[in-house]
DNA sequence: TAAAAGCCATCAGGAAATCAGATAGATCAT
DNA sequence: ATGATCTATCTGATTTCCTGATGGCTTTTA
C-alpha cells in the first residue's frame, strides 16, 4: 500500500469534475500535481483508472470500482474527523448510567433508543441497582450519571437535580382489612404498619452531609424501612402493612392482582416522589449527559 | 484533515503493542518517527490519544475511540488494495449475463446467489431474452456471456461451449387425440403438426456462418417454427400440434394441467437439448466468468 | 539504595516526496 | 486552420519525513 489519501482525493475530484485541470482548480493545486498524483496511484494499484485516448480523461470500469472504494474510505475519514471534533469539544466517548431498578422502564428505554440512534459510537453502560447503590456508584466513579428517587442524604461530592415528579398511591394487600374501604383517613392508616423506602438502611439521616430532598412521609408511628420499592410491594402483598409507592409500581402486573389501592381522604397534597439526577460535581456534564438529562426529564414527566 | 494514513498505522501499532518503541520496531521505523507521528496526529485531531504520565503510554478514552475509527479506515484501505489486485489480475468489475428466458430458473438463481456472496462488489446485469436475443446481445457487446439452447447458426465472432444437456419430453394438449396413448411411434407423430424452436425465424440455416450445434429434430413433415419454448407450450396446449420441450417446461405449473406427455417408443436415443454458453471470442474470460461457467454447468446438469 | 534498562520527547542533518510553473504535444470547437 | 483546452513531463524549490543521537524520566534489577 504505497498510495495515500491525497491521491484518493485527487481521484475523486478528477472523476467528479471530468478533467484533471478542473480537479486541480477545485483543489487549489497545480494541474501537474493532480496529473502525477493519479499517475502514481495508477502505478501503485497496477490499474489504468482513466482512458486518456480522448481529449478529456474518462474513467475506466476499473476506475469506477476504485472510485467507489475511495469514496467510502474518505467518508470514513470524514467520520473520524467529525468524531475527533466532537470528542475535542467535550463529547463523551463512554457514558455509564446508573438507574434505580424501580424507575418506570418504558420512558428510560425510549430515551436510550433515541440515544443509540443519535450517538451510534457511544459506549454506554447501564447499571440497574437498588436505592442505595446509585449514589455510591456515581460517587466512586463507577457511573457518570445516576437516576434515583429522592432521598434525604447524599454524599457531599454529588450534585443533584430534580428531573421529574411521579405521583404515588397507597397500597395494601388485597385481603387486608383496609382493602374494602373506598377512602381512608390518615388517622386510620396510622394504626397500621407503614413500609417506607429509606437509605442508608436504619441510619438516622441527620448528619452534616445531609442535602435537600424531603424524606419519605412517615404517616404511621409503626414503620419498617426497606431499600427497594419491589421489596415493599412484596411485603405489602403479604399483608405486612401499607405503603406509598409510585403509580407504576402499583400497576406492575406481578402485584396488580395482589394489592389494592387506597385513596387517602385527608392528605394535604397529592402524594408524590421526586426523581433526581445525580453527578459528581466535576463530571457528567458533556453534551450527551446534558441531552440525556433533559430527555429523561421530559419522558419521565409524561 | 491534515493527518495521513501512516499516522493511523502508527496509532494502531502503538495501541496494539503498548509502547511507541515496540511499535517502531514492528513497523521497521525509528522510535522518533512513531513518536512524532502520533504527536502530530494528536495536534491535528485536537485530542490527547495517549496518557504519557506513566512509563509506557496508555490509550485515553478518546484514543480508544480513534483507534476504532482508524481500524475501520485501514480495513477499508486493505479492501481497496484487494480489489485493485483482483482487477489487475483480470477480474471483472462488471458482468452482463444474457439468458434464454426458457432456461430452468432455480439453478440459475442459485448460482447468482453464490456469486453475490463471493463477489459482493461485482456489478451484475442480467438480461432475459428470447432464443434469438441472446447471441445478438453477446455479439454486439450488450452482454458478456450468454446462456441459451443450442441453435444451428451463430455469428462467427462468438465462441460456444456446451455446458449442460437437458432431457426433453414430447407434449400434446390434454384433449388431443394422441393424449390417451401410452406410447406413440414416430410414424404416428409424423401425421401431426410439430412445433419446433428455430432462429432466426423462417431463415434457411445454411449460410456460411453456420457453426456446429445440431438443429432441433424435425420428426414431422408439417412443422411450425417459433422462437420461444413458452410460445410453443402455449400453442401445444391449444391443440395446434405436438412438440419436444425440456422437462422443466412441461412441468411448468401454468402448462402442467393443459398438456399431456407422450413417450415415443422408437426414438433412437433419449431426446435432449444442449445448453450452451456463448461469449465473444476475445472477451468474457475473466475469473468470474470462468467460475460462472463451471457453476452453471454443474447446477444445470443436476 | 544505586545502577541499569527501557521508554519518550526533541533536535539536527540528510533523504525523499511534493509542489508550482513552464513547456510540448494532442484534441476539440469554431 | 486557429485558438482554446487538455495532459504529460521536466526542473528547481519547498516541504515533509526519516534516521540517529541525546537527555530526562520511570521502572526494574542488582
Amino acid at each position: 500500500m504505497q498510495w495515500n489519501l491525497d491521491q484518493l482525493v485527487c481521484l475523486l475530484a478528477a472523476a467528479d469534475s471530468g478533467s484533471f485541470s478542473a480537479a486541480a482548480r477545485r483543489l487549489g493545486k497545480a494541474q501537474s500535481a493532480v496529473s502525477t498524483a493519479i499517475a502514481h496511484l495508477e502505478l501503485d494499484l497496477g490499474l489504468t483508472l482513466f482512458d486518456r485516448r480522448r481529449h478529456t480523461p474518462v474513467l475506466t470500469a476499473e476506475g469506477e470500482a476504485m472510485v467507489l472504494e475511495a469514496r467510502e474510505i474518505l467518508r470514513q475519514c470524514d467520520q473520524l474527523d467529525a468524531r475527533a471534533n466532537a470528542l475535542a469539544s467535550g463529547e463523551e466517548s463512554r457514558l455509564t448510567l446508573a438507574v434505580d431498578e424501580a424507575l418506570p422502564y418504558p420512558p428510560l428505554m425510549e430515551a436510550l433508543t433515541v440515544l443509540a440512534e443519535r450517538w451510534p459510537a457511544l459506549e454506554l453502560s447501564l447499571l440497574n441497582g437498588a436505592q442505595d447503590d446509585i449514589p455510591s456508584w456515581v460517587a466512586d466513579g463507577t457511573a457518570d450519571l445516576g437516576v434515583l428517587f429522592s432521598q434525604p442524604t447524599l454524599p457531599e461530592a454529588l450534585s443533584v437535580r430534580q428531573i421529574a415528579r411521579l405521583s404515588q398511591t397507597a397500597i395494601v394487600a388485597a385481603d387486608h382489612p383496609l382493602a374494602g374501604e373506598r377512602e381512608v383517613r390518615l388517622s386510620t392508616l396510622s394504626r397500621h404498619r407503614q413500609l417506607v423506602v429509606a437509605s442508608p438502611l436504619g441510619g438516622t439521616p441527620l448528619g452534616g452531609t445531609t442535602q435537600g430532598g424531603h424524606r419519605p412521609a412517615r404517616l404511621s408511628p409503626r414503620v419498617w424501612q426497606l431499600n427497594s420499592y419491589y421489596a415493599i410491594a412484596e411485603l405489602v402483598s403479604q399483608g405486612i402493612g401499607w405503603a406509598l409507592v409510585p403509580e407504576h409500581i402499583a400497576a406492575y402486573p406481578m402485584y396488580r392482582s395482589l394489592v389494592s389501592r387506597l385513596s387517602i381522604s385527608d392528605l394535604p397534597e397529592p402524594a408524590s416522589v421526586d426523581v433526581e439526577l445525580v453527578r459528581r460535581r466535576a463530571a457528567g456534564r458533556g453534551p450527551i449527559a446534558r441531552w440525556l438529562e433533559s430527555e429523561l426529564s421530559a419522558r419521565l414527566s409524561r
